[in-house]
DNA sequence: TAAATCGTTCATTTTTCCTTGAACATTTTG
DNA sequence: CAAAATGTTCAAGGAAAAATGAACGATTTA
């Protein structure tokens, strides 16, 4: 006899819907599957949970959880909450698409826009020690239009959180 | 005596800084090493590239540079052009952004977009079981939210790419 | 038409990333 | 204080993705 006969199933439809919904964003963004379970359980979860039903309901090894929640509160996905006569700490979803994005580009993607100005300072170096001549030009050329894209994506980067404040 | 001793460079300078800002740009997109390897050395080329020649000054094995390119023509990120006196196809790098963003959303991100229709309609399929009660109005204002960051999604990427076609 | 060139495909190897679970530290309960 | 509960860390294993290179087909050249 196996389990599925005895235990009654450890989620909802509902509950399975929106973790693969969050599954796979998460494999759009390049965020681990189990991240993307986490919020994804948080999310259709009118109470905050604890790490322990997160682990139970998932069938996820503790360790997976524990970097995964850490991970999703650094960048703001969810929040820790007290529940009183519960010495655990409970976890819910930001739901704030702005929060959420916010956090995204705080965390994720903020460090490769300031690397990249390291980047683009030394490519600078190079174009400048290059003799003079054609290739100089269409070197210096582009160079140009890599800065126009940094700062680009500098400027469209809080322009789309403000949309998305919106939604 | 190791080959550095006799052989020139493979890369200039300007090559190998290009192809370092395609390489972590890649990264970023969750796009292979390899292929941003090829791109940054398309962009840092005043003339079109055969597929030989990548391998060569890469160190690239056939495979990855056939696939790689592949890739780069499909989302349009590179074109392929004649050479005179040359039976080779040759390459060289797009570097309008509206094409590159264009290609990249239109291979990349609309598949998932589009597949999200049919998870937010299995969704709404679970909300519709759901008996009445707390949790069902619940399920069914976080379905809703899931339904307005898709629109907004639908909404934001072309409007991006009509911004980005002034960089 | 034989040899050389160009490019693709795909099974295999390599590398990278993710998950696991045991060990541990800390706090709480009996 | 001993046992239990909660949560973190990290070495090791496993899974998924990427790179390799040999085999092959197609085309061109001598």
């Amino acid at each position: 006899m196996s389990d599925s006969d005895v235990l009654p199933p450890r989620l909802s439809g509902f509950e399975r819907e929106c973790i693969d919904i969050f599954v796979h964003a998460a494999q759009v963004l390049g965020i681990p599957r189990s991240v993307g379970e986490i919020y994804g359980l948080l999310y259709a979860s009118p109470e905050p949970l604890p790490m322990d039903e997160v682990v139970e309901r998932l069938s996820m090894s503790k360790g997976s959880a524990s970097q995964g929640l850490r991970w999703l509160r650094e960048v703001g996905a969810v929040q820790s909450t007290y529940v009183t006569g519960d010495r655990r700490d409970h976890f819910m979803a930001e739901t704030r698409l702005r929060k959420l994005a916010g956090g995204y580009l705080r965390e994720q993607i903020e460090p490769h826009l300031h690397n990249a100005e390291g980047r683009l300072g030394r490519l600078e170096g190079e174009v400048a020690g290059l003799p003079e001549g054609g290739d100089r030009k269409f070197s210096s050329e582009r160079l140009q239009k890599l800065r126009r894209w940094h700062r680009f994506a500098r400027q469209i980067l809080p322009l789309f959180l403000r949309v998305a404040n919106k939604i």
